[in-house]
DNA sequence: TTATGATGTAAAGCATACTTAACTTTATGT
DNA sequence: ACATAAAGTTAAGTATGCTTTACATCATAA
């Protein structure tokens, strides 16, 4: 699963740790995540959703590969 | 984190073990969502949201009480 | 009553999400 | 060169998601 959580980020100039500490999860966390490492759980899915104001679709995108 | 699956369900009238076979998990993993025992992953999130055509937002919603 | 389909539930095991702690790399500035 | 901030990465541990197997409950119907 892919996402847009770096320029996110980069729009509003916070570093992983800024958006780490929003989220109420770790900057390893967010690194992890943000390298597709894997996937957030669904209520931090949602969590981000809120954060940046949209839709967790918006943000997040199942590539062809995935079932 | 509560969810509207057994009402698209019944909408469509599937069982729980069609729903399953329809998102290629078990019958059981059906039941635990639908009841609340625990959250989809992400990626079974998607796969949801696009078997029933709508926003995961506008399937599962995180009420109040949830960080 | 007996059978059948749908739902509920539980234990054990494996995979994934997340944490803490620590170390490495890369870029920037002095 | 040295220091610092940000990002990357790893290991070990805990918690959650999902599977398989199995059994229990409930409603419907022959």
């Amino acid at each position: 699963m892919r996402n847009k959580l770096k320029v996110l980020r980069a729009e509003r100039d916070w570093t992983q740790a800024d958006l780490a500490a929003a989220l109420d999860v770790t900057r390893q966390t967010v690194n992890a995540i943000e390298k597709g490492k894997y996937d957030p759980s669904l209520p931090l899915a949602f969590k981000i959703g809120r954060l940046f104001e949209m839709p967790i679709e918006q943000i997040f995108f199942s590539g062809a590969e995935e079932a």
